[in-house]
Parts: C-alpha cells; sequence; structure tokens
DNA sequence: GTATAAACGGAGTGATGACTTCGAATATAT
DNA sequence: ATATATTCGAAGTCATCACTCCGTTTATAC
C-alpha cells in the first residue's frame, strides 16, 4: 500500500469518529471535507458507509477494552472496577456517540464490531467478579444488570447532557446500590 | 372543523405513534399508509413532520405527568414512587424512539413539547420529595441526579433491550441505592 | 528522468423522502 | 336535493445523500 494511501485512510478515519461522534446523521461528504480528501477517497477505502461506521465503532470498543484489561491487572480490584465504570460513563458524556457505540455494539453490528464489543463486555466481566471476590460489589449483582446499568448510565449522562458534578452524584447513588449490603 | 376531519386527525395520530415509537427512522408515507389515508392529509393536519413528532411526543409526555399526579394522592409515598419509576422505565422504549426521532429531524423539542416535559418533571420532583419525607428514599438524594437514573435506567432498558427479568434486576440494585442506608 | 501502476478529486447518477398542487369527493347548510 | 365550502388523495417537485465514473495527478521502481 503506497504511503499516500495510508495516511488518507487514517486521516479518513480520525475524521468520521470526530464527525459521527458529534452528529451520527452525518453525511459521508461532511467526513470527506473535514479529511481534507475527494469523497471518492473515502469509499475507496471504505466501500460502504456502514462499513467506516463500523470501523470507527470498532476502533471505540477495542479502546475501552484495552483499558479494561489494564486496570485488570490492578491489586485493588474494587478500585479498578469502579473506576473503568466512571471512566466510561464520563467519556460517554464527552463524546456524544460513545453511547450510541455501545448500543449498536449488542444490536445489528457486524461481525467485526461485534466481536469488539464481546471482547468490552468480557473485559469489564472480569473486572466485576475479580471485584466481587474482593467484596468490594455485592455477589448476587450479574453481569448482565450490572451492564445494563453501564449503558443506562452512559446514555443517561449523555442524554441529559448532564454536568460533571450531577453526574458524579448520579454515580454515586448506582454504587450505593452495587456495594455490599453494610 | 368537519367531522371526517378530525377522525383523520386522530387517526394520524395514533398511527404516528404506533409507526415512530417502533422505528424513529420511518417515513411520513408510512405514516399515511397505516392510517389510512394519503399523505396529503397527512400534511394537512401537521404542517411538518416535526410538528407531527412533536404533538405524538407531547402526548406521550403529559400521559406520565397525568399518572406521576395521580400517584401523588397515595397514602404511601415510597412505593409510588417506585411504582412510578418502574412504570416509567417499563414503557419508555416508544417514547425514547420518538425523541431521538425528534432529534434526528434536527429540531430540538419545540414549546410545547417542552412545557410538557417541564409539567412531568415537576410531577415527579413531587412524588420524590413526598418518598424522602416518608422516609422511603435517602433524603441526600436530590432530584438531578435521581432525574439523571430515571433517564438513563430508561436509555439502558431501551438500547440493551433488555429482558423484563433483567430490566428488574437492574432496577433492584438503583432502588438500593436509592434506599436510606440500612 | 521516465514509465507506470496506484491513488486522487469532482462531476455525475439514482433512490429516497419531505413537502405541494390540484382535480375529485364529501359533509353540512339551506 | 343542491350548492359550496372544506377535505381528500395521487401524482408531482425538489433537495439530499450514498455511491460511481473517469480524466488527472503522484509515488515509486528502474
Amino acid at each position: 500500500m503506497r504511503a499516500d494511501a495510508r495516511d488518507n485512510r487514517a486521516r479518513i478515519m480520525t475524521a468520521a469518529d470526530d464527525v459521527f461522534g458529534r452528529s451520527p446523521g452525518a453525511s459521508t461528504d461532511d467526513v470527506a471535507r473535514l479529511a481534507g480528501v475527494g469523497i471518492a477517497t473515502v469509499f475507496r477505502h471504505f466501500a460502504t458507509k456502514t462499513e467506516l461506521l463500523e470501523a470507527v465503532l470498532t476502533l471505540r470498543l477495542e479502546r475501552i477494552r484495552d483499558r479494561a484489561l489494564e486496570l485488570a491487572g490492578s491489586d485493588d480490584p474494587g478500585t479498578a472496577f469502579f473506576e473503568f465504570f466512571t471512566q466510561v460513563v464520563s467519556e460517554s458524556a464527552s463524546k456524544l456517540a460513545i453511547a450510541e457505540a455501545l448500543t449498536a455494539a449488542g444490536a445489528a453490528a457486524g461481525e467485526e464490531a461485534r466481536e469488539a464489543g464481546r471482547g468490552m463486555r468480557e473485559a469489564f466481566s472480569g473486572l466485576l467478579t475479580a471485584a466481587q471476590k474482593a467484596g468490594a460489589v455485592r455477589a448476587d449483582a450479574e453481569m448482565p444488570e450490572v451492564y445494563a446499568l453501564l449503558i443506562g448510565a452512559s446514555r443517561g449522562a449523555t442524554a441529559a447532557k448532564l454536568d460533571p458534578e450531577t453526574r458524579d452524584r448520579m454515580l454515586a447513588l448506582i454504587y450505593d446500590g452495587l456495594k455490599p449490603r453494610g
């Protein structure tokens, strides 16, 4: 692959991440314009708009998964779990599309993105069970509902455009529900 | 207003509520077809698609507000609060779809819908303070974060397509965080 | 430096969907 | 029953967007 082609591909990905992050309904032309390339170039690298969206989504999911895996090495599983949770939520609040990305991952996404979503959930599940073994999270909370909480908190924070203080107060309420009964 | 016109208007509203509740991206033609009227009739009653969406959204918000006001009369404020919360979350799927359609249509909610939303929030706030006075909800939880939880739970349940059991388990976690510390 | 294969951009194309127009149909007043 | 004012629906218009074609440019191998 020629050097300029690789450059352009990277620029398109970055632009798409930015544009679709701001408004999911944006057009392919918008992406091309921001990337500073012609529209044909976008379609040469990504055969369809869906393919482009999937590539961006996959990248985001993998980034989140990597952070989870990184935190999994921590020697304080409780802190690791809550820190990850908080980080995902606050990132989604600033970057409007992350919540939608999470949804799309579970729902009708292509194989690549679905795989990335699976990896992310697995990493999160690992954090959860470790935190439970350490006694930081109640043992009767299971993955499906805890994951639902994560998505819900993310989407809620984004949709309601919460300021950081309110967001933290909301998270504090959620965490109190997740901690073992005193 | 002629009788057939009023009839059609009602049929269009019902059809729109149904169609947009199912898929936010639906076209005006879809609505007309389900309502059994021509497309021009839809536009005669609602000048733009946005206007139609707003009418439907407003109706839904008012219905929720009425439910809250109804429960406000209860002599068990704690139960009333949690029952309302649960009900909103389980019914949220279609309401959110409509709200999403509205934002997708470009226009943020217009004055009418915004007013309905305000009324709904006020009614919810009343339920909350009553439940707190009755000792069923911790006193240090304030409206913004509790409302954020409501939105988050709704959006999360919808986005993750939770089955009822998981949804209830998620709500149980949230409610544990909202109850006074044991 | 030149050849050539690869990549580029911008002007199309076709489909879709919001909205309009206008002649046909129908409810109500007389 | 008839007049007429109002409503109806099907066939348009126009803008937008995903995607393609093709002549031009540019990186790299020799």
